[in-house]
RNA sequence: GCCGAAGUGGCGGAAUGGCAGACGCGGCCGACUCAAAAUCGGUUGGGGCAACCCGUGUGGGUUCGACUCCCACCUUCGGUACCA
């Protein structure tokens, strides 16, 4: 039998989704989140969390890397700033489709459909989004700009055509992503994937290699800035010409006669020059068909066959014998006048430096490895320290002495690199050159769902850009999207056929997209003005926002996203757009979160976690606190579902302690403790909220919600000190938690909203204890705890120790040579 | 192979030169209940009756004092893959 007040308790019990519905519902009528570009006496502060691709379902892993993020806005939002922090929609790319063959519907309509029910997911998390902003990429209104970055590209020289390899499968007759490639074969049918090459756009980001390496002064995890170093990959060295031998004036037929005269290297080693034996060029070089003499020529064209068939399931093997073929050409060494037999290895890469490379077996491992497998001589030009002239054992890579070096012998190598490019260069023969791994930027796909690169072929004038004002290029809705073997656009003479913007005659349509990460190469610049029209964004709005004062997102875009971004600002900077030179002040990387079995979560594994499910029966805010509790935000690690059960009782503690007080008495004994616990609280997660800590920061306030728990278990406490803690408590739980807090905020006579209020001061005075508990050691190891007054001397400290029966135990027959003393610390008394 | 991050109770983690294990899960004991769940309270690193001893991946070092700093190694995870 339920009585009245048990009927009445129940009512009140803490119910988290009728909260959070009602917040929801009257934060979204009153535009609480609505972001002006300016508020008069506010700093404009712009937090972005890296935006969902809409795949359809918010997955665990978007909570964690948005609901902090939140937390973090609405923190800065409470200390004063005017904080814009959008979201929007990544939505184009190759799921659409793939889903599309599945299921039969339009990639257009599953997109939409996704993000209608993903808009619906995220506003559960009770964010402070301001929607009014919101970006799809996949709209016209968006790419229409896409395609307008794509003409100021090309316009500066930036964007370019050539033909280039792409992955291709020949079952399913489609080119594939290299994310579609799995030990070199077809993600989808399993067969073996081919390098295809085929004309291709091209963006030159190696143009801007230089600048994009110097990231030190980004305020960035370390080492995300370290990977996007070593992914430009900068080295030093020296481009060097080889003369050509021609061939013999009666040369029988298949070798040209308009070989070129030298063929160019690139080495980082150019001290090593006088140690070469042996040449290698990539099996596509492009000399390599001129070179090859007629005997050779069978053994070379075979092997360049299997190689351009093979490449990416063998190069998995890292351990794979270095084969080549010899090509019967010769180039002569200028520096010693030596013949060099050329050969051709797939060891070579063509995209890299010239294509081709000197073997300097004695001072290069792979050199050495591949001048014993085929008897190439190995003379030692390098003298490694103690060298006694016998033959090497294994390549000497290290700096030494030159030997055998003509006019640099007995320089050291180090030395030996700057001079001998110096001397190249004076001779004509090279000189000091300085290389990159990161090549240009391929952005071209044969795909239907991206954006279509707005280009035109006429057959007089050649490749003429679409005039910006008849931007967008429209995506045809009604075309035959199902893999043929060519670009989907190229199907639809509607789309393909047109007329030169410049002479008006029939010309063609570049029929590719574009890869989707030119659409989240600027997003973050459309954010400021989502709806203009006229521009991709205004210069007021540029001017307010940019760039970006805190972004965070999953550092496997480290590489990728975040270099394109950079790239693609610094073009908007030469455009003069944008103010400063990086799209992103500060970076955070925030972990990955795994599965309950510490696993990625996957539906084959059957681990996923749904979001929607957790917030139905914890509450948003339980589920957002938890995610924050759960470790630290970097690091990431398994969604335990059982331990989110403990943010849940907590926050009932705090429900419970607000809506039903101890008695409340004035100056009650406590009040003074209750307010430096209170106040102390309040600084450390101001500090933990600032620092990202969001874990430590909730654990925190759980203490706080502790003590106040043993209040009521007592029956009472201080009134006024009661109702300031109550206070604070809304308002530490507002950035984490903001329903809670709203509701509790209102339920204690605040007005509307907790979210409109200040940060709150701690006071330092209150904080400070009146006395302390220090530990007491002798010899480093703990014997007592001692309370002293907070400001006790050394002096005293050390005779209250003394005093101590379990201390002086062990000072006995001891003399006391060193005291340390850390004060409301430590006590270290060190006896002989 | 190279580069990076990380190894702490049964579990997630806290402490970045000063009391190891905050906070939470789980366990155990108790209250409420006919009972169970939920909730609330107590307790919980290991060993020992206790004094005390042991304990932060392993081995060494620096220090009055080391999870924390240094050297060597092992393991796990992430990035990268013949870059001349």
């Amino acid at each position: 039998m339920t009585t009245d007040a048990d009927r009445a308790a129940a009512e009140d019990r803490y119910q988290p989704r009728a909260i959070e519905r009602a917040w929801q519902a009257r934060w979204e009528q009153e535009a609480l989140y609505r972001t002006p570009d300016a508020v008069e006496g506010k700093q404009n502060r712009y937090h972005l969390t890296m935006f969902p691709y809409t795949s359809g379902d918010l997955h665990v892993g978007h909570w964690f890397a948005m609901a902090p993020s939140d937390t973090l806005a609405r923190y800065f939002r409470m200390r004063g700033h005017n904080v814009l922090f959008p979201m929007g929609f990544d939505a184009f790319g190759l799921p659409a489709e793939n889903a599309a063959l599945k299921g039969g519907v339009h990639p257009r309509d599953w997109t939409n459909a996704n993000i209608e029910r993903m808009r619906g997911q995220l506003k559960s998390m009770g964010a402070t989004f301001d929607w009014s902003r919101e970006v799809n990429t996949s709209a016209p209104e968006y790419y229409k700009w896409t395609q307008w970055w794509f003409v100021q590209l090309f316009k500066q020289g930036l964007a370019y055509r050539k033909h280039a390899a792409a992955n291709w499968c020949p079952v399913d007759n489609t080119t594939l992503a290299n994310e579609q490639v799995i030990d070199g074969c077809c993600e989808r049918c399993g067969a073996v994937v081919e390098q295809r090459a085929m004309e291709q756009w091209f963006f030159r980001i190696t143009r801007y290699a230089e600048e994009l390496l110097h990231n030190e002064d980004l305020d960035w995890p370390e080492h995300v800035k370290l990977m996007q170093r070593n992914w430009i990959g900068r080295s030093e060295g020296a481009e060097v010409a080889f003369a050509l031998e021609q061939p013999a004036a009666d040369g029988a037929g298949g070798v040209t006669d308009t070989l070129p005269s030298e063929v160019r290297v690139f080495t980082t080693r150019p001290d090593t020059l006088y140690g070469v034996t042996f040449m290698v060029l990539a099996p596509e070089h492009p000399l390599v068909a001129a070179i090859t003499t007629p005997e050779h020529r069978p053994a070379v064209e075979a092997y360049r066959d299997q190689a351009a068939h093979a490449t990416e399931i063998e190069r998995l093997s890292t351990e794979r014998e270095k084969v080549g073929v010899f090509t019967g050409a010769y180039c002569v060494n200028h520096l010693t006048g030596e013949r060099v037999p050329i050969w051709i290895a797939d060891y070579v890469l063509a995209s890299y430096g010239t294509g081709a490379v000197m073997g300097v077996p004695a001072h290069d491992e792979r050199d050495f490895v591949f001048a014993q497998k085929y008897g190439l001589p190995i003379p030692v030009v390098i003298a490694p320290p103690d060298w006694t002239g016998q033959p090497l054992e294994a390549a000497w890579i290290g700096p030494g002495t030159l030997v055998a070096s003509q006019r640099f012998d007995g320089m050291p190598s180090t030395e030996a690199k700057g001079a001998i490019a110096a001397y190249l260069a004076q001779q004509g023969w090279g000189g000091p050159t300085v290389q990159y791994r990161l090549r240009d930027w391929l952005i071209s796909r044969q795909r239907y769902w991206g954006a279509p690169i707005p280009m035109i072929t006429c057959p007089d004038c050649g490749l003429v850009p679409v005039p910006e004002d008849q931007l967008p290029v429209v995506l045809p809705y009604d075309v035959e999207f199902r893999p043929t073997g060519q670009s989907p656009l190229s199907l639809s003479e509607a789309f393909v056929n047109t007329s030169c913007p410049q002479c008006g005659k029939p010309a063609k349509r570049e029929t590719d997209t574009m890869d989707t990460f030119m659409c989240s190469s600027w997003y973050f610049m459309r954010y400021p003005d989502a709806h203009n029209e006229a521009q991709p964004f205004g210069s007021a709005a540029a001017e307010a926002w940019l760039p970006v004062d805190q972004y965070t997102g999953g550092s496997e875009h480290a590489t990728m996203h975040l270099l394109y971004a950079r790239f693609f600002y610094k073009v908007a900077r030469d455009l003069g757009l944008v103010p400063g030179d990086e799209p992103f002040t500060r970076y955070f990387a925030q972990g990955q979160i795994l599965g309950p079995d510490g696993r990625r979560m996957s539906k084959s594994r059957g681990n996923v976690v749904a979001p929607d499910d957790q917030v139905e029966k914890w509450g948003a805010d339980c589920f957002r606190a938890y995610l924050m509790f759960l470790g630290p935000w970097d690091q990431g690690g398994p969604y335990d579902v059982d331990s989110i059960v403990g943010v849940s009782r907590w926050l009932n503690r705090v429900w419970n302690a607000v809506t039903d007080p101890p008695a409340l008495v004035d100056d009650a004994a406590g009040g003074r403790e209750l307010r430096r616990l209170a106040h102390a609280t309040l600084a450390k997660v101001g500090d933990d909220l600032e620092g990202k800590r969001f874990n430590t920061a909730i654990a925190a306030m759980m203490e706080l919600t502790n003590a106040m728990q043993r209040l009521r278990d007592e029956g009472q406490a201080d009134a006024a000190a009661w109702r300031e803690t109550v206070g604070l408590l809304a308002l530490m739980l507002a950035p984490p938690c903001p329903h809670i807090a709203e509701e509790l905020w209102a339920r204690t006579g605040h007005g509307y909203s907790v979210h409109q209020q200040a940060w709150p001061q701690h006071d330092p005075a209150l904080i400070v204890r009146d006395t302390v508990e220090v530990a007491v050691q002798v010899n480093g190891r703990l014997r007592d705890r001692i309370s002293i007054a907070t400001t006790a001397t050394e002096a005293a400290a050390r005779a209250a120790a003394e005093a101590s029966p379990r201390v002086a135990e062990h000072l006995t027959g001891k003399e006391i040579v060193r005291v340390v003393y850390v004060p409301e610390r430590l006590l270290n008394l060190v006896v002989r």
